[in-house]
DNA sequence: CCCTACCTTTGACTACAGTCAAAGAAATAT
DNA sequence: ATATTTCTTTGACTGTAGTCAAAGGTAGGG
């Protein structure tokens, strides 16, 4: 990987410094007000309800403290907790009207907060500040999520792939298929790869590689949670399933994708594949492409 | 004011919260390390030396907190606390050598941080990043500058006054005869304007305005500090104390720049001022400029 | 049916952040 | 010379955030 320069460091650090001190503590002072920010935050975290469970692991808090703070809230009349219907170990947080109005309310104050930084900019710096803004945050999520290489049996690929069905399945005009999907056992091992895209800590997209002839690998499976599409993960994604498949000894790479998944092809062009004849006889295939692949560095 | 769209106000608190929750927050943790987080930001904004009272005003803190704080790590070694030279009242903070390194050791825990985060991108990526993280805290910094009109005997816009002199003194090769600047009383009520704008209580740029002749208004002393130069801050000031010379009945406004202020020439034009002969016999005008005001509107 | 894993609750703490008021010492203004 | 202001220190607090361990109830696998 390339070293970072330490102009790129130092801009993010000094970026980090004078947003968090100057802009993100006014936020908590402000949103707060006359409620510790914990309770504040987990108000506007439950929203439309949730499980204790999730907003533990959303807001990484202990449970104990957690538990505490629910009933704090439940006290103060703002929020209900009831029993989960199907699992009873679990508990699930709603508001009450009384704590709908309450986070209503944050939500005026953080937003009068907002209002009036951008009051002091003309409407052409609102609208550069609002692309910077947005052209940073992608980029930066993006550098958190992490991808790695797992068995085609783990659960995480697994649940990737019944996501990428059904997705797709409400896509295609004709449906989707589950007997299409690849077997755990071609896309692993020495001759095929699975990679799971991690966010937070949840899976958000995937690729696979299973072995096609000798010296030819197929790419199967680019998916990208819709949470997480235009970041430029799927390219990411098919970069690094790309070095696994020249580390594997591949010197090339075919896929297929369907007619209607014009992004798709674009994006395949852009990274370097090209046109081929139809290789396969998929019937969800429309369009087939091919990339030639460097030779893998020798490691000694 | 031109109201707020909802688009620009979602952006940013998305953005804020995305950026407070995630990469603020990981900052924070890891900054300290086993220290409080207090102490770890007190050593760091101690850095090269700095009074108490200046610490306090800079990380607004209570005295009493932060007197303790100080003496905590004064009791650690890590800093050693002297009694001002000139006023005895203020203490000196300054770093002992082991001080020096705990900070070291911050700044390489934070820098590891950035870079582990960079990694994950490349670096036409990383670039994109700079350039938007640059662009937005330029804008930011700039919202949250305040333009205020004071009086022309007020002691910041005496020291605003003060530091221009010296400013340009260093920069004109003639040097700079404070005798060139505008009295209190004519920058002042109904014929004259004096402002200055505030970065966090401080002030950082001025710019003031006269009676030259009957419905003309000389335009002086446009003054940005160094620290907020390339914010778009002058044109800023520029734009309100136009907006008060209309005000006060001013069709025209007229200003002079020194030869040597290329820049200060290049922005006057592109804010719509034109080059007109000699008006006045200022020893350091080189060039002359002028701008007819739009009639104010009427306030019944 | 039993065992294990999971989710939540409760009790008992700790440490950090921050506030307020009183008082002392020195500088500055009048 | 006196009054006022400024800066710091000290004592006495408070509230929030957060941790850890024990315990109880429930779900799911074998």
């Amino acid at each position: 990987m390339e070293p970072v320069s330490t102009e790129h460091v130092t801009t993010l650090r000094r970026f980090n410094r004078y947003f968090t001190r100057r802009i993100g503590a006014l936020d908590d002072h402000y949103l707060g007000q006359d409620r510790p920010l914990g309770e504040a935050r987990l108000l506007y975290e439950i929203g439309d309800g949730a499980s204790l469970r999730e907003l533990r692991s959303r807001l990484g808090l202990d449970a104990g403290y957690l538990s505490r703070m629910a009933k704090a809230l439940e006290a103060q009349g703002l929020v209900r907790i009831t029993v989960h219907p199907q699992d009873t170990r679990l508990r699930l947080a709603e508001l009450t009207p009384a704590g709908r109005v309450e986070v209503k309310e944050q939500n005026r104050r953080a937003n009068r907060l907002a209002e009036g930084l951008l009051s002091g900019l003309t409407p052409a710096q609102r609208g550069q500040l609002t692309e910077s803004l947005g052209t940073a945050q992608r980029l930066l999520r993006l550098a958190a999520i992490t991808v790695e290489l797992v068995d085609g049996a783990a659960p995480d690929a697994r649940a990737c792939l019944d996501v990428y069905a059904a997705d797709i399945d409400a896509r295609f005009p004709e449906g989707y298929d589950r007997a299409a999907l690849v077997q755990p056992h071609e896309v692993s091992g020495d001759t095929g790869a699975f990679l799971v895209a991690y966010e937070e800590g949840r899976p958000v997209g995937c690729a696979a590689l299973r072995r096609l002839e000798p010296g030819v690998g197929e790419i199967r499976h680019v998916w990208v949670h819709p949470a997480a599409r235009r970041l430029g993960l799927a390219r990411r994604l098919l970069a690094e399933l790309e070095r696994q498949a020249a580390e594997r000894g591949y010197g090339v790479v075919r896929l297929d994708t369907h007619a209607t998944l014009t992004e798709a092809q674009a994006m395949y062009r852009a990274c370097g594949y090209t046109g081929i004849p139809r290789y396969n006889d998929d019937v969800y295939g429309g369009y087939w492409f091919e990339k030639s692949l460097p030779k893998p560095p020798l490691i000694p």
